[in-house]
Formats: structure tokens, sequence, C-alpha cells
DNA sequence: GCAAAAGTGTTTAACATACACCCATGG
DNA sequence: CCATGGGTGTATGTTAAACACTTTTGC
């Protein structure tokens, strides 16, 4: 961690910090972890993170950390890079370059280990007040002011949903990220003729209303689209 | 640049690249150096960028970098992140990972010099098929994207022209980023309606042609706005 | 007077927004 | 029969796109 002392130039480690994002009760909610870092942030709130290794790109370190410390099996989780925060002062322990990403799930297909909150890993509303570890506050702040924007212009919800979905839940997602209700004729006319999602002919039934019928994004990439 | 042999585990090395655009001639315009990298990249053109030094951050880095190795003064140029690229095999030398940056600056608030090619610094097309050192062809190709793509939704064009313009040097300015021609006059009532451009009550006379009235941005900052 | 860029409006089609009621099912 | 969410259409205002001629100046 510490740069060797005779190496005459000393150089910035390299680490990743995750956002794990996911809608819950229909709001944002996000993975913490007790950060580890005595005396300024022993035991605050953070987000799960790590030293890249030599053999790894800035990817596979933030998924071997968020299955380390974050208890989440990183092959469910759809990741984005988010920005690399290199603040001189940002490691109270010394110079670390952080790359962050943004990892997406939907909360169905997380299992009831992966939804539970242990004392060093739980799930709590992204958006609030609390204070967390270095520079974490600004980095989830910007992860979120993010999933908002690139949803509005990309088929990134796909990621935070399951592949079978009706369209009520598929506006409520819309509406748990953006924190604000849409007009559901108006989103189904406009969802529909973006021609991004594709009706799968079966319905939804079981439940005490009228049955919904299930649709599914007509591709498994997130990529750009014309307006929302 | 290597990993001493005495710590167990192998870390990578930070650096930075730089995408310096320009409009020159009506046409997106970067600038190259020569790379110096035997025996694989040895003479082949490539972006300018460096090490990290522990006690800058990326940015002050880059324009380190730029300075030094493009010989273009860092405080004409505006900076954005692009993208953290951190393959393991982007750099025969070792395992480095580069910050990218896109830099932006009008071709005419450029001196002389600088705007002058020389052997191991120089400007050319920033879309071409010449192959570059690294996976710089990469990074130059994502720059112009994300470059075309915010002009569109920011104020990002703001920086790539003088403080003073006319709505027609605006709309070149537009058309030679895009690679697009606009209509004049829909770009006028939108350009004006955004509310993001002030008339300065003064003309540009001189020329051999009917005077222009000149505009300059209201507010310094890049900042996002509704639709262009 | 001519070359060169400045400046200006209208029409049409597409899209965004606001808004309220009936339908199908399980219990 | 009732509670619950599913499903649908229209009218209005705003925006996007296509399109051509007159004006002002320097030489």
């Amino acid at each position: 961690m510490k740069n060797t002392p005779n190496n005459p130039i000393q150089f910035a480690v390299l680490a990743t910090d995750v956002v794990i994002l996911t809608v819950r009760d229909n709001e944002l909610f996000a993975r913490y972890i007790t950060a580890n870092c005595p005396p300024h942030f022993e035991g605050m709130a953070g987000l799960p993170g790590g030293l890249l290794r030599a053999d790894e790109t800035a990817e596979e370190a933030a998924r071997r950390h968020v299955q380390d410390k974050a208890c989440i099996d990183s092959k469910k989780l759809y990741f984005e890079q988010l920005y690399t925060f290199s603040e001189l002062k940002r490691d109270p322990r010394g110079r670390v370059v952080s790359v962050a990403y943004i990892a997406i799930v939907p909360w169905e297909s997380l299992s009831p280990e992966e939804q539970k909150d242990t004392e060093n890993a739980w799930w709590g509303r992204a958006v609030s007040n609390n204070k967390l570890a270095y520079d974490h506050n600004k980095i989830i702040s910007m992860a979120v002011r993010r999933l908002r924007s690139r949803i509005t212009y990309t088929t990134l919800i796909s990621k935070i949903i399951l592949p079978q979905f009706t369209l009520t839940e598929l506006e409520h997602q819309f509406e748990s990220v953006l924190g604000k209700d849409i007009d559901k004729r108006n989103f189904r006319k406009k969802i529909l003729k973006l021609d991004i999602i594709k009706p799968l002919n079966v319905k939804r039934t079981g439940l005490r209303h009228r049955p919904a019928s299930l649709y599914g994004f007509r591709s498994k990439d997130v990529h750009e689209i014309e307006v929302l």
C-alpha cells in the first residue's frame, strides 16, 4: 500500500469503489458496508471497494470487492464505470485514486441472504443525509444523478428489472429511480413507440385483479435511444 | 515504473492520456505526438500523456503532460474526464491504467507556435484511419463520440469557440463537430430560444459583407441544457 | 454592381401533456 | 360485490423540419 522508500517518485495506488443500486419498496437503495479505516472512518458507513491487483482490470477488481465485502454475487450485477476520483486528500491513509462504478441489480434477483442486512453490509436509501467515509457521499450522489440521467436516454432500466415485467412494473421502476410520478397513459404510448420492448404474449395471472401482459426488452445490451 | 520486487502483490501504474480537440478549417482536429516506446510503438503517432505523480490529481498530470509533450499551454484548454482504461495488455511495457481526458480549445486562441506542426507534435484530423500507438485509436474515437454527444445537451460548445462570435460562426462550430449541415433559420430559432447566449450589441465590421451581430455565452461554466 | 455572408417567417407534421372511465380477476 | 390494478383515446399546445428571398457591406 505504501510506496517503497527506494522509489524516489511516489506513485498513487489504484482502488475501486462501487455503488450498488437497486429499487426496493419503490425507492432507490444502495449497499453500504462498514468502513475499516482507523482513526478517521472506523466503523463508519461506506461503499464496498478496495485495491486493484496488477492482474485484473478495474471492473474485475470492483466485482471481486463487491463479492468479498458487500456479499453480493457480482455475476448478478450490471457494471458501468462512473468516474475516477483522484483528489489528493480523499483517503487519509495515503494517495489513493479510485475508479468508481455503478452496479445495478433487480431487487427480486437477489437471494434472501443478499437481501438481508448484516452488521458489515446492509441496504439503505441511496438518497439520504447520512455521512459516509472518504468521499463516498460525493460518489453516491454522482451515481444517482448518472443513473437518473441515463435511464432517460438509454435502455439501462432493463438492468434494474427482471426479464419479464408488466408495463405498470416498468413504470414503477422509472418512478422509483426518478423519484417522481409519470402519467400512465403517456408512459405506455411512449415506451411502446420506442420499440425497445416486445410483448411476450403471456399474462401474469393468479393475482386478485385483471391479468397483465408481460413484456421483455428486445436487446440484452444497454444502448442509447432517441427519447423518453 | 516497475513495481519493486520486494512487494509481493504487483500493482498497476497510473497514467493519463489526453485527446486535445479543436475545430480547424471546418473539421475536428486532434493533437498527436510521436510515441516513444520501443519496440512496438517506436516513432508511431499517439496521444500526449504520461504517468501520475503522487502529489497531483489526474487532471493536473494531464495538464502537465500536455504542456511538456504536446507543447500547448494547458491553461487555454478545457478538460473533461473521458474514461479510465484498465485493460491488462493495453501497454506492452507493463501494467498501466490510464485516466483519459478530453481537452477542448478554440483554434484561434492558440499561438502561432501552438498551431504549428513539428516532428514530435502535430495537428491531424480527429477522425481518420491512421493507426495509433497503444489503445489510442479507441480513446480518440470515444472522445469524438463523447464530444458530439455532449454538445447536443450541454453548453460544451462554448469551450471550442472564442468568447465573442456570430451566429453563423457558432453554427459552423456545431457543423464541424457533428460533421453534418444544420439549417440556418432553425438553428437560430433554437439557439436563441434556449437563452444560453446573449447579444453583445456590437457588430463585426470591416468584412466585405453585411456586419453580423456578436454574441457571447451567458455562463462561463459548462452545464446541461434542455434540448438542441 | 457584384460577391459574400446576414438576417428573417410560414407551413406542416410529429410529439408532449393533461385528463377519466370501464375491465377482468380473486377473494 | 368489492377491491385491485389493467387497460384505453382525445384534444390542445409545443416543437421540429422543410424551405427562399431580401439586406448590408467592401471592393
